[in-house]
DNA sequence: GTAGAATTCAAACGAACGTTTGAATGAGTT
DNA sequence: AACTCATTCAAACGTTCGTTTGAATTCTAC
């Protein structure tokens, strides 16, 4: 029943639900005011008497998961990084502190935690010049941090590899979330898409692909386990 | 002065062009026909006369270029099955024959190589129905092939896992050349953006997640280089 | 119970969308 | 020259979009 004539609370999250779900199921542009509010069982005009405009609901529905996401990795790497020596953590364990976070929210179904990283894990890659902006925006600090603990747990490679090779794990990862569906599309068979055995397949393809030689030049060193540590 | 008004199968072209750049820039539903017409300098109803929908549009672009693209991945294949022995190639002649055309694709800044496979790598993860449908279609049989070659190359690896470690290295690919600009945004000294840099790069970290030890079961046998052949 | 603020509601707004229309213009043929 | 057929053009079609409006309704507080 849910009694939708009547005044409360739900209202605002009632909508956020709703549109978190439309946003994953057809994307940030295709989804209508209209569709929200049908799905939220609200009237039309409740989106924008209490968001404003399209894009601010877009906003928040962002910011009040993602807020919390960074604030899970970053203390993720506070904590290795106090439980490490003074030579600071492994890369393993700076990978872990980024990733883990995000793939526990993904397996979450019962808050919404999932539909939400296959949202985020599509507007990586969306050109809504607006939603970009306040994405970099919100991971600035963090990734700031992250590149600088990786840096520093890998002292022998260059810094741009370790930037490019950060670059391509978070596309492995957002598309490993976002795109299971392709997936299943592609290859008929498969139907082990139980998101639990998600973490560790990506943990160890991420490490690997983080200690592969380095291409070309300088394959001196090469860190096939472990790490060439210099201090 | 390009003569805008005369007649000319210049035109089909022009759209085509035009609207490749601008569903780069812009997305597909965000992309309207009057954006497409007033850029490729036409009339508003020349897309309709000559493509009839925006869908059958968006469906030529991908088209023109996809069978071509899947066209010189096959034969890859077929030139390294060809030369390798009765035990079949190796799995990074596999990977080699499946990511470096869409990689010499990516960075043809010539004949608009660059622009489409940007283009290409934001919508696999584009919930629009109508190109998922014909995406998935087009990618059929090369993917089938792939796999299987993927499958005969590691004998001893369940499929499930290569399946897997294929679906991150297609979303570490896309990933690195739909969103470089997304890298740029993050980690602001960076401007190593040569293209011609990127496929060593990518090549060794996809080699490196393939090759990485199995998660949790069954560690024994794992392949840190060469492959544990069973036959 | 009544005033006042907060919220919901049906209805409409102007703008932009993809597509269609029918006349005008071009080249090719006889 | 007249006819034909493909193409281009300006204009309009109906629909949907995000947003606004102003009255109705519900909650809170005195």
């Amino acid at each position: 029943m849910t009694t939708p004539g009547k005044h409360g609370p739900e209202t605002r999250s009632r909508i956020l639900d709703a549109a978190e779900e439309l946003f994953v199921e057809h994307g940030l542009d295709a989804t209508s005011m209209r569709m929200i509010t049908t799905k939220a069982g609200v009237n039309l005009a409740a989106v924008n008497y209490h968001f404003g405009t399209k894009d601010n609901l877009i906003q928040e529905i962002f910011q009040r998961r993602l807020v919390e996401l960074n604030r899970q990795r970053l203390a993720a790497l506070d904590r290795v990084e106090a439980e490490a020596g003074p030579e600071g953590p492994r890369p393993s364990q700076v990978l872990e502190a980024f990733f883990r976070p995000s793939l526990e929210l993904a397996t979450d179904t019962q808050h919404g935690g999932r539909t939400f990283m296959q949202l985020l894990g599509r507007t990586y890659t969306e050109p809504n010049a607006f939603v970009r902006k306040f994405l970099a925006e919100e991971y600035a600090e963090t990734l700031q941090r992250f590149l600088k603990a990786l840096y520093d747990s890998l002292p022998g490679v260059p810094r741009e590899e370790i930037l490019w090779r950060f670059h391509f794990m978070m596309g492995a990862t957002s598309y490993a979330i976002a795109g299971t569906d392709t997936l299943q599309l592609f290859a008929g068979e498969f139907d082990d898409a139980d998101p639990a055995r998600l973490m560790p397949r990506l943990m160890s393809f991420l490490l690997g692909g983080l200690r592969a030689p380095l291409p070309d030049m300088m394959d001196a060193g090469r860190q096939k386990r472990g790490r060439s540590r210099a201090a």
